[in-house]
DNA sequence: CCTATATTAAACCAATAAGTTAATTAACTT
DNA sequence: AAGTTAATTAACTTATTGGTTTAATATAGG
């Protein structure tokens, strides 16, 4: 599989996402991280090590515990990935805008053409 | 299961992904999407699916076509969750960029503390 | 050395995903 | 009416995912 599909399909999951969010306010030990969640700490283990395949997160080391970080370069890939559609996005909202206008112009007794 | 982590596990799959980028040119039928991929017809009809269920992209009907395009939206969706993060890896690049400043004025022969 | 704490590994299970082929539905063409 | 084209549905297979429990490993502290 590809970089960006590995990614993606990492951060489809609620529980990770909350685990990346949780981590974007700092580092946490692999219990800190289960704490919060209404499952064992083996599938909260296992949710970090997707993370970490990803690149999402990396692992440190200290005595017994592995301290967690967010990683930021899947993530910006990800960004990168979606620039392609900001385009399209932008386009789609202006269309949406130039057609609001043309009813504020032809006011209510006008749906226009 | 939640909208973010429906959109996110329809992208995580390249065909899918590919599909997007070729509808980002314009609309198509599910037969002109399958052309290029190396398998059946059905396999692509399921993708679509996917993604349509995604609210990614939406089917019309055109005699015995369904001519699909893309859907703005949950891209969208997809860019805002993102906008929380990129706060952190901006931080985290200044960081970097400060340090190569560092290193910029410090020298060769100065590699800093 | 023994024990408690933190984490991972192994084995298992149910549900979902991604593909297949064969059958069905729907609409146009002759 | 019969045949062709476009697409979906159904039934099936195989692999992956997300969870479980139990066992193993590693480190710290008496």
């Amino acid at each position: 599989m590809d970089t960006l599909s590995i990614t993606l399909s990492a951060l489809a999951d609620p529980t990770r996402r909350a685990i990346l969010a949780r981590l974007a306010t700092g580092e946490a030990s692999v219990s800190e991280l289960a704490e919060p969640f209404d499952m064992s700490l083996v599938a909260v283990s296992k949710h970090l090590k997707v993370l970490e395949k990803a690149g999402l997160i990396s692992k440190g080391r200290e005595a017994q515990w592995r301290p967690c970080r967010l990683e930021p370069k899947p993530l910006r890939q990800v960004d990168d990935w979606l620039e392609s559609y900001r385009q399209f996005w932008n386009d789609n909202l202006d269309r949406l805008e130039s057609y609001a206008e043309l009813l504020q112009k032809g006011g209510k007794n006008d749906p226009g053409n």
